[in-house]
RNA sequence: GGGGGCGUAGCUCAGUUGGUUAGAGUGUCGGCCUGUCACGCCGAAGGUCGCGGGUUCGAGCCCCGUCGCUCCCGCCA
């Protein structure tokens, strides 16, 4: 017989009665009746339950185990008698009777129990990372992204991709997150720095002609953390393909990722493919975010021209980008709840947040509320129009300029929706986001930024972009390029684009957003290099490997799917990183610290 | 870098207006129990109330500072 097993604690069924078999694991719960000792035994793959007499042989050893102790235990299958049949356990029709058993290790009293699906802090979860990860829902978490890495690269591989692995040890990327730097032993002073994403070198693949690149790859980036964003690193699903238009790309993908949330929907529907395409400029007015969740049947639409009227009074309006956002049936919701709005609002930084609630009076629409009486009907039904309201429904206001109303219009939105249950559940409704602005005007420094990645191609006319002066500021702002987002329930799950291969467009490029040509030459040479050399048309994306695991997981933190994650501060509670290096260390790497003051 | 929340027994939490010896559940330890599957019953141990200072006759509670975790803003080409 097998030293520890001879089959799983999720395998016995009724046909193995009668025979004497072998388990190991870990104690789940012990239930000690006295003149009956029941030890439920956990592994990877489920639970057994298993039950010794006190005038057993093995009693004694039994007796003494644990939660969490591990445990090899022998003996008699035998059938549960119909009242305890335990139907919640895929091995509840039969048990063990312990024959004989060895402990194989103890356990301390537990600082995180494995038992039950409580919440615990943080803090404890990631010091005892190795107990979190015994329990349920981690476990089955991250079987699950397992399971979802296995799926992709198998329906990758079926679409002709291949996978490479590009280098951790690169070189500092000068745009874009700060970088995590390893210091060189054999160059004093000089540092390697890991890949933010394997973008250039997916490129230079490209270049090199290998057609079809995907990698489960690692990214590194030294930026703080948030609920669906892990500090430090990640992973993603990088793609990159030649010969393509933005339609290739988007008929490459789609398949996977649809094939991917139906393979693991669990009962929830998902969105057909093909997605629709939504202009950023018209998320950013619909949905006043370019990550719109189409679950939430809220529109936001463009109010300025109504407020601007010279009947409708209301001053504070005037002048502004007001954007409505319409809360369908809210009419009948106590004052109470628009206070509440109102007041989160103001907690967002906005002066408040208007709104008129829309009645029915004899067949003519009114308003109501604070600022009601400053819009005449005429007015009020042109809004009604504008923003699909009708008599029952509210209709909230954000009024500032463009850009803050556009974005406190979409948290609104979001609010609204939830507040008012209206977000549909159970589903999973994607759409693409395309025609991204190439550059945006930074107000600051009074001079114009790359809006997203550099390394995207204008949509353009290329003698008229390489003729661009900076006398050309509007029309340079207005310049939109071939880079696109798969938005999912409102997570941005990938980010592609065409990519710019022409040397002399990139240098312009980078030229308008304040790089002199040496400069350009200087950071991306190696990428500029190869491009002068034939270089196919390519394009590519990055999916967010945690987002689609979280989401899939039903999960809204990026940790519940991660099976070591860094505390949001950056930290490895149980490695104990980062620490200090050595003197040794530091003198082979020719480094001296230098600390803040503290002040 | 900034703002919000949290920090009390191994673990999860309660703790009134600042007032006697800081409580419960769970776990641990001991006792009882032959069909439980969150077993049940009895008993015990277990506390620098994150840390430091202050106000007060008196602080878990109020004030100041600080540390940790978390959520958000900044940041994330």
């Amino acid at each position: 017989m097998h030293a520890y097993r001879t089959h799983t604690c999720g395998q016995l069924r009724k046909s193995d009665v009668g025979q004497t078999v072998r388990l190991s694991g870990w104690v789940h719960r012990r239930r000690d009746h006295g003149g009956l000792l029941f030890i439920d035994l956990r592994d990877h793959y489920g639970i057994t339950q298993c039950v010794i007499e006190p005038d057993g042989k093995a009693f004694p050893t039994v007796d003494t185990a644990r939660s969490e102790w591990v445990l090899t235990l022998t003996g008699k299958v035998v059938a549960r008698t119909d009242e305890t049949v335990n139907k919640d356990l895929a091995t509840g029709d039969v048990e063990m009777r312990i024959e004989e058993a060895t402990v194989q290790s103890q356990a301390q009293e537990l600082p995180l129990p494995v038992f039950g699906d409580m919440d615990y802090p943080e803090e404890t979860r990631l010091t005892y990372r190795f107990l979190d990860l015994r329990r349920e829902r981690l476990h089955k978490n991250i079987m699950l992204r397992s399971n979802i890495i296995r799926s992709l690269r198998n329906r990758m591989y079926g679409q002709g991709f291949n996978e490479f692995q590009t280098p951790i040890l690169t070189a500092s990327s000068p745009e874009g997150a700060r970088d995590f730097l390893v210091p060189s032993r054999r160059y004093p002073g000089e540092f390697y720095a890991l890949p933010q994403a394997p973008q250039q070198f997916k490129q230079l693949i490209q270049v090199a002609g290998f057609d079809r690149y995907f990698q489960i790859a690692p990214c590194f980036r030294d930026e703080d953390g948030r609920a669906d964003r892990s500090p430090g690193e990640f992973y993603q699903l990088d793609v990159e393909m030649s010969f393509v238009t933005q339609d290739d790309v988007f008929a490459a993908i789609e398949p996977v990722l649809q094939g991917v949330f139906e393979e693991f929907a669990d009962g929830r529907t998902v969105d057909k493919a093909p997605y629709p395409r939504i202009a950023y400029a018209d998320a950013m007015l619909q949905f006043g975010s370019d990550k719109p969740d189409l679950r939430n049947p809220i529109r936001i639409a463009d109010l300025s021209a109504v407020f601007a009227r010279d009947d409708v009074e209301f001053k504070a309006f005037k002048n502004k980008t007001v954007r409505g956002i319409p809360a369908p049936g809210a009419a009948s919701q106590p004052r109470s709840f628009f206070d509440k709005l109102n007041d989160w609002a103001r907690s967002e930084g906005a002066p408040g947040l208007g709104y008129v609630v829309l009645e029915d009076d004899g067949g003519v629409l009114t308003g109501k509320g604070p600022i009601a009486k400053f819009i005449p009907s005429a007015a009020l039904t042109e809004m009604a129009r504008l923003a699909n309201v009708k008599a029952g429904d509210a209709l909230f206001f954000a009024a500032d300029k463009q850009d803050r109303a556009a974005t406190l219009a979409g948290l609104a939105r979001t609010r609204i929706g939830r507040e008012l249950d209206l977000i549909e559940k159970d589903r999973f409704r994607f759409c693409w986001v395309v025609d991204y602005p190439m550059y945006e005007w930074n107000e600051d420094e009074k001079r114009i930024d790359f809006s997203h990645n550099p390394f995207s191609m204008p949509q353009y006319d290329r003698k008229k972009f390489l003729a661009f002066s900076s006398g050309d500021k509007d029309e340079i702002l207005g310049l939109k390029v071939f880079q696109y987002d798969i938005v999912c329930n409102g997570y941005e799950m990938l980010s592609g684009a065409i990519r710019n291969r022409d040397p002399d467009v990139m240098l312009k490029a980078f030229e308008i957003a304040g790089y002199a040509r040496a400069e350009t030459e200087e950071r991306f040479g190696g990428m500029l290099n190869a491009f002068r050399y034939g270089a196919p048309p390519h394009g590519g994306l990055a999916v967010g490997l945690e987002r689609v695991v979280m989401l899939l997981a039903g999960e809204e933190n990026i940790r519940e799917v991660t099976m070591f994650p860094l505390t949001q501060q950056g930290q490895d509670l149980l490695m104990r990183a980062p620490s200090p290096a050595s003197a040794k260390q530091l003198k082979e790497l020719h480094l001296k610290i230098v600390y803040p003051e503290k002040g």
